[in-house]
DNA sequence: CCCTATATTTCGGTA
DNA sequence: TACCGAAGTATAGGG
């Protein structure tokens, strides 16, 4: 990896066009040849960037980028499509190249996942005499979160979210539609769960005859063995 | 901005858990106080990170981390929600600070605005007689992209989007209920409109009478007086 | 300030 | 490989 601080302007042309004023920035070549044009703010977002595949070329400014204060160019080009992206380097105030080696990589602790398994586990918080059928229950146009039955036996189809978006209830509605024509499930009831539901979703639920459920990850995690705890 | 390269490993605690080995990366600090930890591959995302508001504190380690090689210890804590990112450095092999000051920020050249004003300007390719009403049209769940009259008269909604996908028919769904009850614009015909339509949202489209027009955005370009060109 | 929609999204899953 | 959904999404724009 080098790592670049550099005063230097941006351009990109792709799939929008969009320009760098110039400014110091930092410029991360990463060993794969992409490139990450970085500010001393914002979030991990870069200003500019080009995405592996990609290859890096150096060349020296003509006589009139000379004049304009440009000491060298980077033209980064995307392998697969047209995307380029220049910068135009005014100023060099840091230079240095890194080995790091290829990185084991991220070990991840579920968030959706781990709901859906609690809500399985806990699947009497769909109200009293509930039963689990299944999680992940297959239909044509995709898998319900959970499959389960009331304490009459009607089934009931369960849409999981973290964030309750209007989103969830459409894609709910379509297999509701779709699961009610089998007569070996109909009449099947919509029930939808999520940490936080916002208002407009749960407007339209409930105008389709959908029940809203708010989940308490926290309460329901406490109730769990409580075993994925890191500090 | 701080830059360190150094073998560390990296815990993550927050909306979830994650954990990265022992290994060689970078790690970002920026003026805001937010850090990112990058690897020599991948994408523009970080491996792990902490948003702004946040603040860096450096610790010595215990004698059980110091046996295990641990020299100093980075806690990062959000100020708002209770994240924390702690990172265990093992070794230093590069540091050092450079000063960047506030970037004047990217300038961007339109995608879907540009893509909504060509359309605009060549209503027709909605068909002959086609004409435009206005952008933007404003109903009571939110602007429809562009309304016209077509050769008849009749009213057309178009839903515009740079992907077709599932959302956006939904989206003019919604659009067409709420408009056909207005006396003063039914019947009202919708058209989705995209450089690229998914063929899920296609068949969803054409079973609720949605006309489906695919947008080659560079011809559209073409016959556009060609001003915004960077190269 | 909250909500909505987009993104040069990126990333992981599955068919 | 391609498509689809989720993200510790981030970010911009409107009410």
């Amino acid at each position: 990896m080098r790592l670049v601080i550099a005063r230097c302007s941006v351009d990109y042309a792709g799939r929008l066009q969009a320009h760098l004023p110039l400014a110091t920035r930092l410029l991360m070549v990463k060993g794969d040849g992409s490139l990450l044009v970085h500010s001393d703010g914002g979030s991990y977002k870069p200003l500019n960037w080009m995405s592996p595949p990609c290859t890096l070329a150096t060349s020296e400014p003509d006589d009139e980028q000379r004049a304009a204060g440009i000491v060298e160019l980077w033209t980064v080009t995307h392998k697969k499509t047209a995307d380029r992206l220049i910068v135009s380097i005014h100023e060099v105030l840091h230079d240095s190249a890194h080995e790091l080696g290829i990185d084991p990589g991220l070990q991840k602790n579920g968030v959706e996942a781990h709901l859906q398994k609690l809500l399985a586990e806990q699947i009497e918080l769909l109200g009293e005499g509930h039963r689990l059928v299944r999680r992940e229950y297959m239909t044509a146009i995709g898998p319900v979160d959970i499959l389960a039955t009331d304490a009459s036996g009607a089934s009931v189809a369960v849409e999981l979210k973290r964030r309750g978006d209007i989103d969830g209830v459409e894609q709910l509605t379509r297999y509701l539609e779709l699961m009610n024509r089998d007569p070996l499930l109909a009449p099947v009831t919509g029930v939808f769960a999520a940490q936080e539901i916002k208002p407009q979703a749960r407007t339209l639920a409930e105008d389709r005859g959908i029940r809203c459920l708010v989940l308490d990850y926290d309460a329901m995690r406490g109730v769990d063995d409580g075993d994925s705890r890191l500090f």
